[in-house]
DNA sequence: TCCCAGGCTCTCT
DNA sequence: AGAGAGCATGGG
């Protein structure tokens, strides 16, 4: 891959295993519109991000080469070698569910919007938390040039049950507003959990009210670029009991979220019963 | 009207 | 330790 700064925008050329759209709209992140001509932007780490694409070649527009190292280039996983990674998948099904959507990326996410993404998620559906999240980002974001900032936890940590009744969460409000507390206080720790075993980050994590196993599993993965977790939703406990019965190969530990993303996008679409 | 959604908490065995 | 009810909301 070749990247190119240009006075206004960032160009990768040449981009290998990266699929914008797809990546940015398969269930990992909720912040991403389509725009009609194609384009997709959103907010993430606090910035705004107009992105298109064209075969091998991606435009970043408005950003510079400190925020694109800085931000993007984490954001995508772009120092990661998927090729490697995806030509070790040798098992029959993961391979098909490669192939049929290659360029899906585990986008490293905010911490904290992970944590409160997730805690969305439970027992919901996509576009509805799209719409949870959004309200949540208009209510009580930093308003930026374009779009609003993910709110921070101080800022959410302040807030009441009945604050939070604008964007309709439901019976995640509390739980919301306990991650918030737990994080502004220090009680969990998200520098501390970068830093530990992946069994005792996972421990961290489920201090706070709402946050489960599942979501637990979501937030390393796509918060905190841990690939070894394993998410298993009702679409991944479907693929589990359809095609891997005695279990999930186990020779694949280190990137199996990579490979359980394959399969939940592979699963929910109608490439499966193809 | 019913079922389902990137589940979790609480309670009862 | 494991099973089951209840939970807010809205789309299909």
């Amino acid at each position: 891959m070749h990247v190119v700064f240009n006075e206004k925008d960032t160009i990768l050329q040449g981009v290998a295993h990266l699929d914008v759209a797809l990546s940015l709209d398969c269930g990992q992140a909720f912040r991403w519109k389509r725009c009609e001509d194609g384009a997709f932007q959103g907010v993430a780490m606090g910035k705004f991000l107009r992105i298109t694409q064209k075969d091998d070649t991606v435009t970043l527009y408005n950003v510079s080469k400190e925020d694109y190292e800085a931000v993007w280039k984490v954001y995508f996983d772009l120092d990661r070698d998927y090729e490697k990674i995806l030509s070790s998948y040798t098992d029959e099904s993961l391979v098909k569910a490669c192939r049929a959507f290659p360029g899906i990326r585990i986008l490293k996410q905010d911490e904290w919007e992970a944590i409160c993404s997730f805690i969305i998620s439970a027992n919901n559906n996509i576009p509805r938390i799209k719409g949870i999240i959004e309200r949540l980002c208009e209510c009580f974001g930093e308003k930026l040039e374009n779009g609003y900032a993910f709110p921070s936890a101080e800022v959410i940590s302040k807030l009441t049950v009945e604050d939070l009744a604008p964007i309709r969460s439901g019976f995640r409000a509390k739980y919301i507003i306990d991650a918030a507390q737990k994080l502004s206080s220090g009680e969990v720790d998200i520098e501390k959990i970068k830093h530990l075993p992946f069994s005792e980050a996972k421990a961290e994590l489920l201090k706070i009210k709402g946050v489960g196993e599942k979501v637990a599993q979501c937030v390393l993965l796509y918060g905190f670029g841990r690939h070894e977790a394993f998410p298993v939703d009702v679409w991944v406990k479907r693929i589990l009991s359809e095609l891997y019965p005695e279990g999930f190969p186990e020779e694949y530990y280190e990137t199996q979220g990579i490979a359980q993303q394959y399969l939940f996008h592979w699963r929910r679409s109608s490439a499966f019963c193809e």
